[in-house]
DNA sequence: AATAAAATTTAGACATGTCTAAATATATAT
DNA sequence: ATATATATTTAGACATGTCTAAATTTTATT
């Protein structure tokens, strides 16, 4: 039986292990968690001896197969939780976090099942992160608004909704084509704007231009 | 912070003292929380020095104020979340009671104010049971659908639903009138037939039977 | 390559919630 | 009213997950 405990670290890992790539170190894990790098060291070691990582002294942790596909799990009841919250129980999408945080924890097979089902089986989370399927694979392929690419994702334009000579217009004068890369960097809560880095450079665009530019994540 | 743990005692104490009346004893709580009654004494001090319980030495404990409100606030959840399971999610009555469990510990007014409006304002769980209210009040007063009644309760009969000349002689025949006591002392979950006690003897009533006599509980 | 700085681990402690076994108090029976 | 049985509490132990402070290893610097 995983604890509480278990599963945020092997959530904070997964976080990590695809925000930096490579093994993850004792101190990033800490700093995520917001707990000291000895207790980390303690944590890991459980979670080593159950299989759920690899770890080897001073040398980081990375997750095994088992480590990855119960991550992948609890990130995907979190953001189905997530959904369910911002279109059933009218939660904001900035008021969703620290409920689906609690919610993520809870053991049923069943119950998330047929929570998928209820809410149509949702790909993304209403912060536009993927959810993980059953299996823990996210669909990395797909195309998807700007506006629901999730803050500090990488991404690539791939094409327009709104093809108005003014929209295109307007992405050509901030030098925005298919193929640039994109990076969201901040998202505004109150009116959906968001800032972006193209070119080394900071844009802030309004929830109207995000919803019209289609990109590919990374 | 009150902790999971606490709000487990809290709940069983609360269950005990209407299904008992008067002070709960230190086994009776073991009992119910299936565990030992020295972990029982060592809880129920931390419980009575943050205010949720009176506790005298060998008397037994019984819920202030502070700790009725917070025990009937998880039943609440508990029983909010259990229509919520039924109704939405396609969970059969006798397969909520382990998730709710679960979810009746979350944390977030929000969450659990919404999910009622979501539900429409259930007043009872699929079984039967009142859901208290805001404040920790249970409608004691309204009648019900014998099917409705929790286990082990004890009601009395105040009218029926179908009232053919068939149906009114079935009651006869088995001495169920206006002001008969009846007890529920099984439910199945195949057919939702239930066995109920009348005149101190039992008797099987199948689920039709039981939705058209309408109740109200003690 | 030696040394300083940073990261990581170990050792020992503490809080929570649990347990067993022994001690003590209450209830029951004669 | 005294002995016996039952209920309850205390004392001491243990597991989990955390912490601080000290020791150790790795990395960076000169």
């Amino acid at each position: 039986m995983i604890t509480l405990s278990e599963e945020n670290y092997l959530k904070a890992i997964y976080h990590l292990e695809r925000q930096m790539g490579g093994a993850v170190s004792t101190n990033a894990i800490a700093d995520k968690m917001e707990t000291k790098a000895s207790s980390v060291t303690d944590m890991v070691k459980k979670l080593a001896d159950k299989d759920y990582i690899i770890y080897k002294k001073y040398q980081g942790v990375s997750l095994t197969a088992k480590g990855n596909k119960t991550a992948a799990n609890v990130v995907r009841k979190h953001r189905l939780w997530e959904v369910f919250l911002v279109e059933k129980l009218n939660f904001s999408w900035d008021e969703v976090h620290d409920v689906a945080e609690q919610l993520e924890h809870i053991k049923s097979p069943k119950l998330i099942n047929e929570l998928d089902v209820f809410l149509e089986f949702p790909t993304h989370d209403p912060h536009g992160d993927p959810i993980p399927d059953k299996d823990g694979n996210i669909s990395k392929l797909d195309k998807i608004s700007l506006s629901k690419v999730a803050l500090n994702d990488l991404c690539t334009c791939v094409g327009v909704i709104d093809s108005s000579a003014e929209f295109l217009k307007y992405l050509d004068k901030h030098k925005i084509a298919l193929g640039t890369q994109i990076k969201v960097i901040e998202k505004e809560s109150f009116d959906e704007s968001m800032t972006i880095v193209i070119h080394n450079s900071e844009l802030n665009i309004s929830k109207t231009v995000a919803n019209n530019i289609y990109v590919k994540t990374h």
